[in-house]
Parts: structure tokens; sequence; C-alpha cells
DNA sequence: CTTGTAAACGAACGGGGTTCGTTTACCGGC
DNA sequence: GCCGGTAAACGAACCCCGTTCGTTTACAAG
């Protein structure tokens, strides 16, 4: 027993009797509670790994991916640290959830209905979209292994079965999969960077660099577009002029 | 003055007179001395940039991005942490400076010989390779903007002025290098990443994932090929035949 | 010889992820 | 209806990290 017991059940009783004026800052997503809670399970469940994966995922949005770490989830559900431990393995199965959450909005049904290269396109759009909401997600999910991951499985699993029954062999459709996959994560990288991260400033040594960077800068600012969205567009283009030449010379 | 410089001292002078029997396992590139050296400016420099950097990189493809950090960089060239800061300005100049290194041994001679699409494959097949020695040093590029980085401006550079002289319009030439860059560090992540992180395993619910994944580690091995190399060279093989329709539709 | 600066050390600081023991609530069996 | 086991919170550590600051020594310039 330590000294200063009374004074934390004093406060715990206060909060208990008032809670709603304690914590009246709630926001739709369960923000913290600045009292403090007393040690013990409490009455009613706080924590679940849902809400631990999907209040990471809001604070990676909010404040990037240094204002996401475990201390920092704790505090945005009015937690200790050491809670969280309850539900999640540590850090990395903490993001390889993460991850799960943003495969599964990847879209897939456009396999169900459109030819394979049509539907290719969808799928590079989508998955493109789902990463660059949440850019810091980028490289956390490039570093790490999705060993069983299952909702990216599952992505995985209608894009391969298009393509085998659209006439591509088993052998080669999950390489298909897998550059289609390169190309899409480079540019949500790059989607995730400066938008003048290239600008080679008042440099005089680069001359053709300066000049190409600024004449795209002239014709997409005239145009309203973005530079990213013209490399990927261009990008994404040539590769399904690729694919289709590759899948036409298979018969 | 404190209690043990008494202590300090003496075991100083000791390795001053062993210093070779105590340091013996010094290899090529300065290893750390386990004798201590006592404050004040080394009678001859022990630190230099070039020397930080280079043993952050070869610490990178020793032990990867995790045994690498300043601590572990001071360990191994036998200095204190804080030394390393009379160098570098920190943790992301440091992260900079490697990317520099790197990049330098992109060869861009390609373009000054071979026509624009060829000198294309032979730059993409570089960059991956200069990177793919390097796997973790590729998430750390994408994270960081490179805005006064001057080895990778040069890199633009060179490919720029031969695309553009080659006929392509100065406003898409660098959407075309960005789109290829796009594609080459999506490769290299996959490359970083394990040869079999995607192996479904003996799950039952993902039957087409599994069916292509084994069917392509078969056609693989047979081949005595690995799973990244082959995803690669489909994609960049594709974009190329794209790219190259692009340009004929040009004129 | 003095003075300034460069380059090392060593002790801290703040913040991160994680572990472990404690406390309390609930749930299932005697 | 008690009673033990488990779940879920707390809180206090632990160790690692990057970084800063003051101190100490070597050297070079006036």
């Amino acid at each position: 027993m330590k000294a200063n017991d009374a004074t934390i059940a004093a406060s715990d009783a206060a909060s208990g009797a008032a809670s709603g004026a304690v914590s009246a800052v709630a926001s739709a997503s369960a923000r913290a509670r600045s009292g403090n809670r007393r040690a013990g399970r409490p009455k009613q469940r706080i924590l679940s790994r849902r809400l631990i994966l999907e209040t990471a995922l809001a604070l990676i949005d909010e404040h990037g991916v240094e204002g996401a770490g475990m201390r920092a989830i704790a505090k945005e559900l009015g937690v200790r640290p050491s809670s969280l431990y309850n539900h999640v393995g540590g850090q990395t199965e903490l993001i390889a959830g993460i991850r799960d959450l943003i495969s599964e909005r990847i879209p897939v049904e456009p396999f169900e209905t459109l030819p394979w290269d049509a539907a290719l396109e969808q799928w590079a759009l989508g998955y493109r979209l789902a990463f660059a909401s949440h850019p810091p997600t980028i490289a956390l999910l490039a570093t790490q292994s999705l060993a069983s991951d299952s909702g990216t499985a599952r992505m995985y699993d209608a894009v391969a079965a298009a393509l085998v029954s659209a006439g591509w062999p088993e052998e080669r459709a999950l390489s298909l999969i897998v550059a289609v996959e390169c190309f899409v994560l480079g540019a949500a990288l790059d989607l995730a960077a400066d938008n003048d991260m290239l600008d080679p400033g008042p440099r005089s040594d680069v001359p053709s660099f300066s000049g190409v960077f600024r004449a795209r800068a002239r014709a997409l600012a005239a145009a309203g577009r973005r530079n990213a969205d013209d490399a990927f567009e261009l990008g994404l283009r040539a590769i399904l002029v690729g694919l289709r030449a590759e899948f036409a010379a298979l018969t």
C-alpha cells in the first residue's frame, strides 16, 4: 500500500460522479480522459484491438508516423501505455494490423466484371489511393513482411483468380501482380514526398534537369494537375500497354 | 575533478603501452579499440565525415538498419557517440549523406551512347542494383526529401538531357523519369523484403493465391531465378514497350 | 607565450518501446 | 453463494536511442 492511495481513490470517486463534466472533450473516437483511473480492471472495457488500430491510423493521419507511437496512442485513448499490451503484441504487430486495415479498403470488385487489363488499372488506382490517404504508412508497409496478413492475402487471391481465368499462365500471374504492385508502391512513395522535393532551385550545374523541371511545372500548373499524378498516369498507361502486348504474344 | 580520474589515467597508460595487444582485432576498416581513450583532442584525427558515412553504410549492410544507429557507428569506430556530432549534424543529415554515397554509384554513361530506351533500361537496372546492395536504405531514401542532394540531381540532369535530345518534349521528360523511378524504387523495396514474404502457407481460404504462388515458385526454382528478379524484368519490359509506343505516337 | 579552435570524452536529458508486479472486476464451477 | 482463475486496467521500473553540454587536450596562428 502506498501513501497516496487515499488521494487517488478520492479523485476517482469524483470522476465517477461527474465523469460527464470531466471528459467533456470526448470526441467521436474516444478521446483522452483527464481524470486518472485507479488500478484494477475497469467496470466496462475501455480498449479493444480494433479501437487501438483505428486510433493509431487516425493519429498517423493527423500527426504523421512519429506522432503515433505506443505512448501517443495510449494518451489519445486516455490509458497507460502498458494497457495496450493486453490487446496487441507490440509495435510491429500493430503496424501489421494497420496495414491490414488499409488493404481491406482496396476494391477488388472490378475483377469480377471488367476484362483483366481494365480491372488491373482500376486496382492500381484504388491501391495507390488507399495508401495516398495515409502517406506515412507506405514506408512501414514496404519495410515489413506480411506473413500472416489475411486481408492482403485475400486481395491477392481475388486478383490472381481473375488473371488466371482471363488466360494468364499460373506461373506468371504472381510476377505480374508484383510488378504492378512495385510501380504502385513506388508511386505512393512519390505521392508521400514533397510536391517540389525535386526542385533543383537556383543551381546552375544541372541545366537540363532545371529545364525539364520548370517545363513540367509550367505545363501542369496550366492544366491544374499535380506532379505525382502525371507521372503515375504515364507509367500506368505504359505498363498496361506493355502487358497487353505480352498477353497477345502468349497465344 | 572526479574521484576515478586516477583509474582512467592508469588504464589509459596501460593501453598506450600495449595497445597492439589490446586492439588486436582491428580489421581493414578501423574497428573498435577496446582500450579507453582519455578525454581531450587526440594526437591524430580519428574521425572524418567520409569515414563515418562509410562505416554507417557498412553496418547497414552487415546488420540491417537497426544495427546502424549513432551509438553503433560510434562503437564500431571505437569512439563515443558524442564525437560523431563534430562531423555530422545528426541522424537525418547522416542518412542524406548515405543516400548520396549510393546515388553516385548509379551509372549514367549509357545515355551518352545508347538510344534513349536502351539507356533507360540500363539505368533502371543500375538504379535497382545500387539499392539492392543496401536494402534497408530504400525506405530511408523514400521517406526523406532530397532537396539539396547534389549527387542525385546530377544523375537526373544526365538522364533529362538525353531524353530531351532524343526527341521527348521537355515538359514530359521529368514525368517519364519519375514514372520509371517509381517502378525501380518499388522493385527495390520488393527486393529488400523476404523472398517468401508472400507465402500464404497452408491457408485454405485463398486458393487462387496459393496456386499462383506455388506455380511460380516451381517454375522459378527450376530455372534457378529469384522471385523479385522475375517480376522486375517483366515490369521493366512492359514499361519500355509502353513508352516506345508513347514515343512513336508523338510524331 | 598566449589565445583560439578543433576534436575527443563523459555525463547527463528526454523520449521511446517494453516488462513485470499489483489491483480490481467479472465469470464459471463447486 | 462463495471462490478461484482469468482478463484488463494501472504504475513503476528497465534499457535503448539520439542528442546536448561542459570538460579536456592538441595543435596552429598571432
